[in-house]
DNA sequence: GATGAATGAGATTTCATTCAT
DNA sequence: TATGAATGAAATCTCATTCAT
């Protein structure tokens, strides 16, 4: 009776069934996951599961919800934190592929990219996207902003479109990365990206638009 | 009974259950959509669709053939002919978002995505993905050389990394085509990604790396 | 702690309980009703609905229990009341379609048509319900007996069958009821019902077996 | 290929379900009686049911239509068909209880007030049931009038009113005739009710409104 | 070859009831 | 005694695929 036990309990359980959803979309896909699968994972019964969650989409959601929040949790935490903004550069690009453990995650990839097209048919869901997408683009910019008072970047950089590429560069590294199995060298990889991010690939340093 | 009418005769056919599936792979999805729509759509019979695929997925992979096949010959197309590689990169990026009839298809963009999720989960297709995006690869590796070659491009530039990246930050461009609802004006974001794929974001020219 | 306090509070749980279920009930029917619905709407915990009733079915008979009680009290006051016999049986008429608020309520037909479906597959249900059919048909056969005695009613009346039609005809007008949307006008069908079955449809007053 | 013996064979198909259903709707009850049951009674899959009835549902309002069909028929030939209004009352009262193969079927009867309860919440079943209360009602209507004209019934009745009181006296019998497990003497019990009808209960013949 | 009725495993979801706290 | 989280059997319905005609 006492709420707080209740109220923690319930969260614990609630990130149990979380934890064994992950686990089974990362590694088999949504849609070849099914509903018992991630009872026997979690242990949890099946009417336990629809206590918590009202729909496996629901799950879906509420899982990509505790993915986003941490992620930009921890992307707002390294761009407020000291550093060049070159730094900056490369440690967002980070964030996107290490998982809790600082691994390398694939599998991670894979579902948000899953999720990202299972989310065209959810409606309601997609305006909170939309929202989210926002508020990752106005942290972006914001970085590019300073770089460019900083005058690490150039003057001329219009923050808003160059915030838009950033961020669909990255995920394109991301789509890339999901859909290969080749093996890839993780970190010059990204070198190479930032380093063609900064510089570009023009010869001449002559400002076209 | 000559062979050659029945031949054509197959190929309208097959065409035929191609294009209706592709257009309800791509209005309600792979998944949303049921071999009965199929059916219906298309005004063949069940047996005569299994006729000429395996399975659904044998379809979904035979759609995304036909659509590979048309985008890498324009693209090879475009690539071969002449003209600055600063406007081959412009029209490269076109090619990609431009359906048959030169329209924008954000429909096409959704399913191209939903595609690549999937493929994961269908082996034996993989490798051929594979190995088609080493064409891709391949194709535009050789234009950046021949921008390198012409003085266009930066000298030092890595040609196998930059076509990566160049392939990635296209992709990353769909996937927030194909997954926004808002109205982007096309034409000014292809110029901003070009702008910035080549001259980059950083203040000076020097080179690091 | 006094034992009075607690069987009234008892008494008056319960009866929130059989409010919220009658409510619901009727609105949604009784299939249709969770016992989740009921406990929301009583504001009751799971546990304690089932400390005063057994199953949903038992909720079910007991509801069905207290509107009986009410019901047969009003038939039975009424009837006992003086009066001539057709002001009684007008009066019986009423009884059934009227609820606590003399309002006509199309609902608690409806659910009251709903339980006596219900009720074939409630065995033991189903004895108590056939012995206070037989209350409410002796009931009313005394009331015929004191009219044929009274020489309001025909000498040769049986009035046993009688009084088993006349229950028919009421119910079947309650059917009717409960199951058309349109509007009727309550006070003529009544007025129209108890005129034919005092007089009958046939032209000649000879009396044929 | 031959659309006769398709058609034929979908007819027959679709009777067998349907007789199946019918069989254990009358025994246990509509929700009592699940799908798989169904299925094992009919003998055919679960997907053969699905491709017949879009659902549960749909498969009871099919049964149901089938009943009404054959019952409607019977009732409009007897009473086209010649004898006194009188035979014809008695005639039609026999419709509603005896089954094909001319048994009383309090099962039936069940079946039918099951139906009317569920119906309430089948909005566009509804309205399809009304049009067909009107259908019998004119029937009924006709009836009357012919027994006015032919001097048989009082010149005063009102037809509209009086079918209607009619049907709901019939369908009282129905519903006590379902909901009673008491054996009931079927001839006498409507002989009673046709005499009521016919001369009513009041003592002198005196017309009041 | 062509057809489309039939298959049936398997999916998601519900909900009356129990019982540890 | 009261609570409401947990249970899990059972329900309805789907749909890719097969195969007798």
């Amino acid at each position: 009776m006492a709420p707080k036990v209740t109220l923690e309990h319930r969260e614990n359980t609630r990130d149990r069934i979380l934890d064994a959803a992950e686990t089974l979309f990362q590694r088999r896909g949504y849609h070849e996951t099914s509903m018992d699968e991630i009872v026997r994972k979690s242990g949890m019964s099946k009417g336990a599961i629809y206590g918590y969650f009202e729909s496996k989409e629901d799950l879906f959601r509420s899982l990509h919800d505790r993915s986003y929040v941490q992620a930009f949790e921890s992307a707002s935490a390294l761009l407020t934190a000291g550093g060049s903004s070159r730094s900056k550069l490369e440690r967002l690009v980070d964030i996107y592929f290490l998982s809790k453990d600082n691994e390398l995650s694939r599998e991670r990839c894979r579902m948000s990219l899953e999720f990202s097209v299972e989310s065209l048919r959810m409606q309601p869901l997609h305006r909170q996207q939309e929202w989210r997408d926002k508020q990752l683009h106005g942290l972006i910019k914001t970085m590019i902003e300073e770089g460019v008072r900083d005058a690490e970047f150039r003057k001329d950089l219009d923050a808003d479109s160059t915030a838009s590429l950033l961020i669909a560069t990255i995920d394109g590294l991301i789509l890339r990365w999901a859909t290969t199995d080749s093996k890839i060298d993780w970190k010059s990889a990204r070198d190479a990206m930032v380093s063609l991010v900064l510089h570009g690939i023009a010869a001449s340093p002559s400002r076209s638009g």
